[in-house]
DNA sequence: CACGCCGATGTCAGTTACTGACATCACAGT
DNA sequence: ACTGTGATGTCAGTAACTGACATCGGCGTG
């Protein structure tokens, strides 16, 4: 006989995407979401730094297996090519669960506090990718930009995987907007 | 005799970024700002939305005068050479205030809450941007893409220009960092 | 098997960001 | 003089977050 049953945190993760879905961000209180998971507030703060984190937790993962695909992309492979491996990388994980990410999209895109956590968990993630170009030996201010660019393609290709009802693959919208940034800057001066 | 000293939002700006510098903002209470500025809490909150907001209010100027200069921009120009008028126009604006800009930035990359705050301010500079060049016919996915990547250049460029000690311009550092961009990007793909 | 430590949770009190409702009073216009 | 208005003060309240301490099953150790 367990004390308490387990999954702690995934139960607060999922209660707390329930009720912000349901009646949005700022509506919800962190008592309310841990009465739905069956535990107490103080609980709550100590499987997440706050009452946004909850939605943010599962980044750290995509974070990593994107890095891992930037430096272990080919030697030979340009800067922006290694970090379109590694964007490739993170959208083999997304590609099962796109519901999820959907329902989780509509929840932060209805909330300028989440929009704000949203996008420094990018520029983290643009951070860390530029530190795996370093990795690969490229300067500065190369890894930066390129970092940057990626983040960008990534963005707007994850907004439009979402967007389209299709079953077309995250992948092949991500070599799309690469393409089309590509040609953009083509003609830059 | 007036009743109230006026300036009270400037008196209350000043005092919260002598504070914040001095002690940190999580270790600054709101109710200290205020009483520096001669005023009482709800009075700050009436001014500004939140305790993070005070240095920010100052960024829509800077918005309006970038957007202005993507809009009239020759109508010949391409997106990216637009944008690059627009960051142009911007960097007039700050010129003058390298030190309040240095002392302002060196407040924020010490906080985690200010970075997001200035991230958001970042991404909606770029969502004008983006409008912008829409209005100039660019269609999508160029306008987003030509705005974020402008927005990519003004922040590396914006973080050399507080970095170098030396009286360097920035308006030059963006053109360095725009022709960077352009050789990173040349060889996508 | 008894003991004692550990880790996840609960309880409780406190601080602080932020909000709503209402009071005050110099100033401006009439 | 009379009155409306706007910027401020006062006060009470909610909710995010934190620190300190209590609880108690499980697990390793002797």
């Amino acid at each position: 006989m367990t004390r308490w049953e387990p999954g702690a945190a995934e139960r607060l993760a999922q209660a707390a995407l329930d009720l912000y879905a349901e009646r949005g961000f700022e509506q919800t209180t962190v008592a309310e979401i841990a009465k739905r998971a069956g535990l107490t507030e103080r609980t709550f703060f100590r499987h997440y730094a706050d009452k946004r984190e909850v939605l943010f937790a599962g980044g750290a993962t995509l974070q990593e297996v994107m890095v891992r695909g930037v430096l272990d992309a080919p030697a030979a492979a340009a800067p922006i090519a290694a970090v379109a491996a590694g964007l490739q990388a993170g959208a083999e994980v997304l590609e099962g669960r796109r519901d999820f990410a959907g329902r989780r999209a509509a929840v932060i895109a209805a909330s300028a506090e989440l929009q704000e956590r949203e996008l420094i968990k990018m520029s983290t993630l643009g951070a860390a990718l530029a530190d795996a170009l370093r990795g690969r030996r490229v300067a500065e201010p190369t890894a930066s930009l390129t970092a940057q660019a990626g983040i960008a393609v990534f963005h707007v290709a994850f907004a439009r995987w979402i967007e389209e009802g299709t079953e077309r693959e995250l992948a092949a919208i991500i070599r799309e907007s690469l393409d089309e940034l590509k040609a953009v800057t083509a003609g830059a001066r």
